[in-house]
Order: structure tokens, then sequence, then C-alpha cells
DNA sequence: GGGGTGACCCAGT
DNA sequence: TACTGGGCCACCC
């Protein structure tokens, strides 16, 4: 696999992000693994540090972690943004089983 | 070159 | 459901 610099990683990410659609969400470690194909790089730990120094550029709100949780200190705004898209929660976490997406699988 | 750190994950209690 | 501990791996000082 070819490796890639930290920059073009970090663009790939941002690049998934982007491409998932309203109300469906990623979890850090589905983005780090659907990365791994392509990058060659797995690493949930790499992915939500990517997202909280250049998440700010891209609907970081349909990430979450695999237990649907927020970001800690974004709860609030990420629940309103993804409720407002039609997004499911369930007990203040985002029902993963109805939510949840894959970019080749949909 | 060594060690701390984290927007994680999983299994156990 | 909530909390804990261990594993993980790339980043950054």
């Amino acid at each position: 696999m070819r490796p890639v610099t930290r920059e073009e990683y970090v663009d790939e990410v941002l690049t998934v992000v982007e491409s998932i659609p309203p109300g469906r969400v990623m979890s850090y470690g589905a983005i780090a693994e659907y990365l791994a194909d392509r990058s060659g790089r797995s690493s949930p730990r790499l992915v939500g540090n990517i997202m909280a120094r250049y998440g700010g550029a891209v609907p970081w709100y349909r990430v979450v972690n695999a237990q649907g949780r927020f970001p800690p200190g974004h709860e609030v705004e990420a629940r309103r943004r993804l409720l407002a898209e039609g997004g499911v929660l369930k007990g203040g976490r985002v029902d993963m089983a109805a939510c949840a997406w894959w970019p080749e699988g949909d």
C-alpha cells in the first residue's frame, strides 16, 4: 500500500466526512477502517485527533464514536445540527442502527 | 530517541 | 446504563 503523507491522510479523512449524507453518521473507527484500505493507515485515535484539529471545515457532527456519542464540549451543537438533518437520536445518543453509514454500502 | 497523550474501541463488572 | 482497565497507534514535544 502506498504510504501517504499526513497531509494527504488528513485530506482523505475530510473527504470521507464530507461524503457522509445528511442525517447519517460514521464512527471514527469506521473511517479509520475505510481509509486503511486506501491509505494503509488505520487508527481511530488518529482520526479523532484529525477531526479535533481540522474538523471545523467539514460536517464534523456527522462523525461520532462507536457508542453514538458526540465529542466532548460539542454535544449540544452536534445534536442540534444532526436533528435538523433528520438524524435519529436515542437516549441522547445517535441511533447507530438507523444512522450508521458506509461510503460504498449506503 | 523516549515518553506522554488522545473528539477511540472493546470486554468485563 | 455507567464506570473501569487494557490495548492500540500515530502524533508531538
